[in-house]
DNA sequence: AATTCCAGAGAACAGTTGTTAACTGATGAC
DNA sequence: GTCATCAGTTAACAACTGTTCTCTGGAATT
């Protein structure tokens, strides 16, 4: 069924990818819009034309860093929220699931907490459409459960969209504390732990 | 008491306000890491090196737009979680107050939530701290509140984080709808009144 | 084997950047 | 009224930016 690459195609992948990996860690300290062209190939040890092979701009090669960092997650959504355990055990996987997560990937956390509200227009939106995308994932996995009878299509969204930002929180906690004491590290969990645990409690009530 | 600033201070001052106004409308389409000092200056109609008689860098610039952007908001974070009212009524409020808050400084909002997470270090330290003493303040206030009894002080910060959390994610999103139609910022607010909905059930059960 | 294709190189462009130094002239202190 | 202070100016610097056009050499196609 795959078909094999030829040479040329297989080498031009790979000097994309290794523009990805490049511009990943020129924006560990530096924000989307500022990042330059000249500094991409600098990086990756081609000629600054060669950019233009790969992508019309910067902006074009964030919206392509969004789907690398966002595209690989949706099936870690689906175990995150999954409905096995009681909810006690499910908080602490999902907490645990992110914190790994962070600890693999962290420019991609990084990458996806600075850009989404950042000052390049195409990349917040593709960041916005992934993330809507996200919710509604999430949506149906809690739809799934016996405990979202008698809710409505529009709570359910409402709780998803909680569920997305306070794990996007988590996570940006988790990148913060990445180099930090262990200690730190054990009181992020137990703050998102019990802040999850909040929500979880409300979800409880919502239909008193 | 207040002491009339000399014409000279008072010349330098109104620069300073001009440089700060002029770099706010400037982020509105970008990050403050790409903001070039050159930029700025001939916005405001001075010449570059003016630029040093008042900042050491456009990240110092930064620094003092997060004391202007979230210095002002301190008094307004007691109302919002001000204990008057029931709870329905409190929520409301809170939401209310949000959404002004957004049409009245649009500039300083879109500042803060994106250069919370951006690429510009002290910038970044600066909003923390200033969240941080947010959150705080609003622990304060909970502990106030009688449902607060029984409460330990790191639940009451854990809640407060979420609330603070919570009110910037639904400026950030009153913010992305400022120019849509009021349709459309009305189902903004019903579902931050509704997840703040939530988050206050999960309160009030915390401790069963 | 001859020909087309195309990822990347090379050179040059006008325009931009941050920073330095030495200056001007009104303001403030005495 | 004299002199020091200091916000803002002017000029110049080397270094950098995105983009264009032309070229090259190996892979793909025929």
């Amino acid at each position: 069924m795959s078909h094999t690459l030829g040479i040329r195609q297989a080498q031009k992948q790979k000097t994309r990818q290794a523009f990805l990996d490049a511009a990943l860690a020129l924006l560990e300290e530096q924000s989307l819009s500022s990042l330059g062209l000249r500094e991409v190939t600098r990086a990756v040890g081609v000629a600054p034309t060669a950019f233009y092979r790969h992508f019309r701009s910067t902006a074009d090669l964030g919206v392509a860093l969004v789907d690398e960092a966002l595209g690989s997650l949706h099936p870690m959504v689906r175990t995150t929220v999954s409905t096995t355990g009681d909810s006690e055990e499910r908080i602490w996987r999902a907490i645990e699931l992110i914190a790994r997560h962070v600890d693999a990937y962290p420019a991609h956390v990084r990458f996806i907490a600075r850009e989404r509200h950042g000052g390049v227009q195409p990349v917040r939106e593709a960041i916005r459409a992934q993330l809507v995308r996200f919710a509604e994932e999430v949506k149906t996995e809690l739809a799934k459960d016996p405990e979202a009878a008698g809710w409505s299509d529009d709570d359910l969204l409402m709780l998803a969209h909680l569920y997305v930002d306070q794990m996007l929180i988590t996570a940006s906690l988790f990148l913060e504390a990445l180099e930090a004491p262990a200690e730190e590290r054990e009181r992020v969990t137990q703050l998102a732990t019990r802040q999850l645990r909040l929500i979880t409690i409300g979800r409880g009530h919502w239909l008193d």
